[in-house]
DNA sequence: GCGACAG
DNA sequence: ATCTTGTCGC
């Protein structure tokens, strides 16, 4: 059994983020793709603009500094709105016309000092994929699905698992310090997984992809390889991809079947798309798996009563 | 300029 | 996922 150590589960991007934001020199400004790209890759950016908008230190990580790709300044989070990051700005000697930057270029910082956790994050992947199998190697005998609910800065997840109509439930609260990004979920919601499923080795549906990915490694393979179990990923929007008679195809690829608006089912390890599609369109009878829905409902429960 | 972006 | 400061490619 492959026993891999994963160093990225437990980081923690928001204060990498800042650190990076603390960075931008006086006088200067950087685009929230820049701060992406020195977390590793531009896919961030939007939650660049998210991590800035709960920025817990506004004195001292200043997130007025950071404006949009073209030079308009964009939006700040502040009872005074974008009028208050122009002004702010201004005042640092920085010229605005019509909401854009004046001289852009060569006031936006690019050369952050990084190590580039995403970049690292995708390496990992990378290996990560190497180990997932596509060959059907599972019993249906216990059968259980994971979910994750989020506030600003606790993740509440649920596990139900299915004994042959025998239910149990656990529940799981943490800290969580990782944004949703795409490509990425892992590093948000693997390490809800690990702890709840424990020794669990069963048959596990994840709730995300599994080979449908940029990397054919979504949060559904990670799993079945971290855990050595097989896994399914059931997602309820399309990450990439082509559908063609609900058949999802990226690059010339079928990565994926989408069994009905809001579910679809790709592989995650120790199972093929065929048998992952046929299984569960059997077991539930075409609608989305309802053993999903009841992790999903825990931790909105969990979450409701803890948080 | 519009739509795409697992959760 | 929550209710949220983007970017890129068609």
């Amino acid at each position: 059994m492959v026993k891999l150590q994963s160093p990225f589960v437990d980081c923690d991007l928001y204060s990498d983020f800042y650190a990076l934001v603390r960075q931008i020199p006086k006088g200067m400004v950087t685009t929230y793709g820049n701060l992406a790209k020195a977390l590793g890759d531009v896919v961030a950016a939007r939650a660049c603009g998210y991590m800035l908008s709960i920025n817990p230190d506004p004195v001292g990580t200043p997130c007025y500094k950071v404006v949009k790709s073209d030079g308009e300044v964009g939006k700040f989070t502040h009872p005074l709105g974008s009028e208050e990051k122009t002004r702010r700005l201004q005042s640092d000697g920085i010229v605005i016309e019509d909401g854009r930057i004046v001289s852009f270029e060569s006031l936006c910082f690019k050369d952050f000092s990084s190590e580039q956790p995403l970049q690292k994050m995708k390496e990992e992947q990378g290996k990560m994929a190497s180990l997932v199998s596509l060959e059907d190697d599972f019993s249906t005998d216990e059968i259980a699905a994971v979910d994750v609910s989020y506030d600003d800065e606790f993740g509440y997840g649920a596990m139900v698992i299915d004994r042959k109509g025998d239910i149990e439930i656990r529940h799981r609260k943490m800290e969580c310090r990782f944004p949703y990004i795409p490509g990425y979920l892992t590093y948000r919601e693997f390490k809800f997984i690990r702890e709840l499923a424990g020794d669990y080795k069963g048959l596990l549906l994840v709730d995300g992809n599994g080979y449908l990915h940029p990397r054919r490694i979504g949060l559904a393979s990670f799993t079945g390889v971290m855990l050595g179990i097989p896994t399914i990923g059931i997602a309820k929007s399309l990450l990439l991809g082509r559908n063609e008679r609900n058949w999802i195809y990226d690059d010339l690829e079928k990565s994926a079947y989408m069994l009905r608006k809001n579910c679809v089912i790709s592989a995650g390890h120790r199972i093929s798309l065929d048998s992952a599609v046929s299984y569960i369109s059997e077991k539930y009878h075409g609608k989305y798996p309802e053993i999903l829905k009841k992790a999903h409902a825990e931790t909105v429960k969990l979450r409701t009563v803890l948080g």
